[in-house]
DNA sequence: TGTACAGTGAAAATCATTTTCATTTCAGGG
DNA sequence: CCCTGAAATGAAAATGATTTTCACTGTACA
């Protein structure tokens, strides 16, 4: 079993709650599809192969699976909560399209380190940052 | 007459749209207000003042302002949409206290010429971005 | 293997925001 | 000034994402 699936039951069984079938499914499905998606993305996909899960429960599971560090939600232009996959990657930022709504990420430890020395000034403890850039994306700048 | 109101008056005529009572009661509101706040925020500290206007009038005129480049919409953690006047001042980003909510803002060329970098690097136009640091202020990390 | 207790799915409830619609108010021309 | 058509308003209903409820089911430890 994957080193993911198994940091979930770990985090499961420490909370005093139960790992099933449905839990099991949402996971393999968040981690097979990547990218960011929404709690409707993946409930769409997880229909097909099981019909009868219910979206509750998508949006549920998402939400432990932010809590205990596997998913990261976000928030980009419109209203629906997307989330990515943090486990195992280092974290990123990103670039947003906004005429064709793609997502480049990107890292640049420069940026990270002024980020902290910003924080530093002002006495203020960092846990988390979000940083994205909205604009237009070089295919979109230059169609062919 | 101040310059903002101005600004709005323009904005509207230049689209066909009205000055009324309401926006520029509300527009008033806004200014007077500052800080981060939610069409609910103001849309309670409206009614005090006048007791009949109307919430949806509340969202159409803080859209508007968005619109025309005097509020600017963000996103924090929770779920509601908060305004902040732009007018006038220089763009800044965001220290967001997890403890006791309170948000510091800030400025950092050094972080914004880093961001044209990356933007530069991918082919990407930037047209605005977003950047805040969450965690524990200071006040919060040493109370007396 | 039983059984208490957490989980599930469907549907109803929430909450912020948007839209509808009947009525009122602007702005410009007469 | 006063008319008039277009736009705005407010109240209430609608929407859309997310959350909760509730009766039934499944899991895990005794």
């Amino acid at each position: 079993m994957s080193n993911i699936k198994q940091t979930f039951k770990l985090y499961l069984a420490e909370q005093g709650l139960k790992s099933t079938r449905q839990r099991e499914q949402i996971l393999d499905e968040f981690l097979r599809a990547g990218a960011h998606l929404s709690a409707e993305d993946l409930y769409l996909r997880l229909r097909k192969k099981f019909p009868n899960i219910g979206y509750a429960t998508v949006y549920r599971t998402l939400k432990l699976l932010a809590e205990c560090g596997i998913a990261e939600e976000r928030h980009f232009g419109d209203k629906q909560t997307r989330y990515e996959a943090t486990a195992g990657q280092d974290h990123h930022d990103h670039l947003v399209c906004q005429q064709c709504g793609s997502i480049i990420e990107f890292e640049d430890p420069r940026i990270e380190a002024l980020q902290l020395e910003v924080a530093r000034a002002h006495g203020f403890q960092i846990s988390y940052h979000r940083l994205e850039l909205y604009g237009t994306c070089a295919k979109c700048t230059n169609p062919e």
